[in-house]
DNA sequence: AGTTATGTTTGTCCTGGACAAATCATCTGC
DNA sequence: GCAGATGATTTGTCCAGGACAAACATAACT
């Protein structure tokens, strides 16, 4: 019997190369290389010219990993893991994961990820829509948005829920956020606070949370979307001579690169605007010299009342 | 006079790693070092470490010349040139880029522009939620927002507008489109259109106005977000019986990966789900078997009619 | 003038080496 | 018994330099 491992010809059909995996990733060019020569996986074909086109069996895999990981599994194992331990592992902190926390609401908001699960779009919308009425926007970010994007999260992370519908969920509590935010009535009161976040951080509900927040306590919110590069962050604040620069930073954010950032983004901004950040990146974080890290929007509240405290 | 060029020591001061430029520049390090070798631009310092450690002037600098080469010019040209001779180019086209088209109230988009200029956040928000009442979303989307988004990508691309004053009037926008579009009726007739972009592709507005445009033709529309994994987006197509993906893509999507992307993902999909591109990064890109280019606003629109012509 | 052949530019990929930061394992002393 | 120090291992990122194909520009030819 032969088996050919080598080159085949008319292969590329739907095979990845390293660049769309990476970008499928969210795993660099580097990273994949050094797992493939040190723990062979992820074990690519190659092209008649010698590059790597990986099987999409091998991206699902990936993809999966990198979950775990996420999860605080380390490479070494999982690599060495056979794809029945692996599923095993990604179901296994499912169940201890109902993490259901006092007060809150739990049979609405397993309604609402039902939506979600049954790809009711609309439902979704009006369910949100209606539960926004009711409340009011302070308890509704509070207690209905908050916990649904933590169990939305915890579901993702155990597989539960796929990529695309948590970018439904996403997608819609943005819509309605942006909606009630809108109709908040123009305000211009201090402190200024610019909202944004730097590149390769594009999360962006953590910000719309934080800002509806403030804008109800009468803060005049800038918010910048996602994106901005560190010298950009620095002329929007001096352009609108924010008072408070908030950024917002997902656990996805890779720690390794926090620190540094923080500390150059703090010297180049004027040292009359504070740093806040926030959000699942910077949990347990050490906050270097005038940067302030919030731990939760409950937090960030009390910070903004501090602030006034300090400079009335 | 001595030179020191090489080993500063407490030079990390606000200096950007070789990572930080790739992540604010969006270049590659591959790009960033083989520029190095090549042109001897960039000419980073190293750190005790012998890894490469940028000045601010260095990263100002690649970021107009990106901007130089988003215009057509070649890296080869830009290198050798100047500081002067680079904030030449940047100006120099502007004055013939006057690109009035017929039609065009080009007084009130130069108000709107002019809004954004002096960074008045409210005032710009209020003067596109006026133009919309006034217009209607349909007219609203093609005349106002259509030119706006056009005339501020030339003039950001001619050095007229900061990163910072672009993000501002696109949050705006998609604030004033996410409003209107929720405010439509919940609409659930034919085809189901779903909405998306690639991963590294965020621009988010191209997909809004087309989102618009077609849910007033009553189609159900399905946003969700950008940057889906290709993976992703087959699952959600399944999963939704979409009878259309739609992807956007800016002119700064790397326009290498574009025809594989497409051809892969075509692949990936159902047979009976058609495949719509749109965006600057499209435009003249000659289509692969199975995927409709759509070259504007209009031209959509006409696909959708077109669409139920055959199957009604 | 249009088209083909040739040369140049430019980005991406490859290999393999090196190293620092984080994490784990082990041991010590109170 | 356990906090803390020490050493080993794991893991991600960086570097250099070589190679090559696709895009682009230029020259030659019908």
């Amino acid at each position: 019997m032969v088996c050919l491992v080598f080159v085949l010809d008319n292969m590329n059909i739907s095979h990845f190369t390293i660049t769309a995996v990476e970008r499928d990733t969210g795993l660099s060019k580097d990273v994949l290389r050094m797992w493939e020569r040190r723990y062979g996986f992820p074990a690519p074909e190659r092209d008649a010219n010698g590059e790597r086109l990986y099987p999409p069996a091998q991206v699902e895999r990936l993809h999966l990993i990198k979950r775990l990981m996420d999860q605080g599994h380390r490479p070494g194992k999982l690599m060495a893991a056979s794809d029945a331990e692996l599923s095993g592992l990604a179901s296994q902190r499912m169940a201890q994961a109902r993490t259901a926390r006092p007060g809150e609401d739990t049979g609405a908001l397993e309604n609402l990820l039902g939506l979600v699960r049954v790809h009711d779009v609309t439902g979704l919308l009006q369910a949100l829509q209606q539960r926004l009425i009711r409340e009011g926007l302070h308890q509704f970010v509070l207690d209905t948005i908050a916990p649904m994007t933590r169990m939305v999260g915890e579901a993702w992370e155990h597989g539960q829920l796929e990529v695309f519908e948590e970018h439904l969920f996403t997608e819609q509590t943005k819509r309605v956020l942006r909606q009630a935010i809108v109709g908040l009535p123009g305000t211009s009161r201090s402190p200024r606070i610019l909202l944004t976040s730097v590149p390769e951080e594009q999360h962006v509900l953590g910000l719309l949370m934080v800002e509806a927040l403030f804008a109800l306590e009468g803060a005049e919110c800038i918010a910048l979307g996602t994106q901005m590069p560190l010298l950009e962050i620095q002329r929007a604040a001096e352009a609108h001579q924010a008072d408070i620069v908030a950024l917002s930073f997902s656990a996805a954010f890779p720690r390794r690169q926090l620190g540094g950032l923080l500390q150059q983004l703090r010297e180049l901004m004027p040292a009359a605007t504070e740093l806040w950040v926030g959000g699942g990146g910077v949990a347990g974080h050490t906050p270097g010299e005038g940067v302030e890290v919030l731990g939760g929007l409950r937090e960030s509240l009390a910070a903004l009342a501090a602030w006034r405290e300090r400079h009335s």
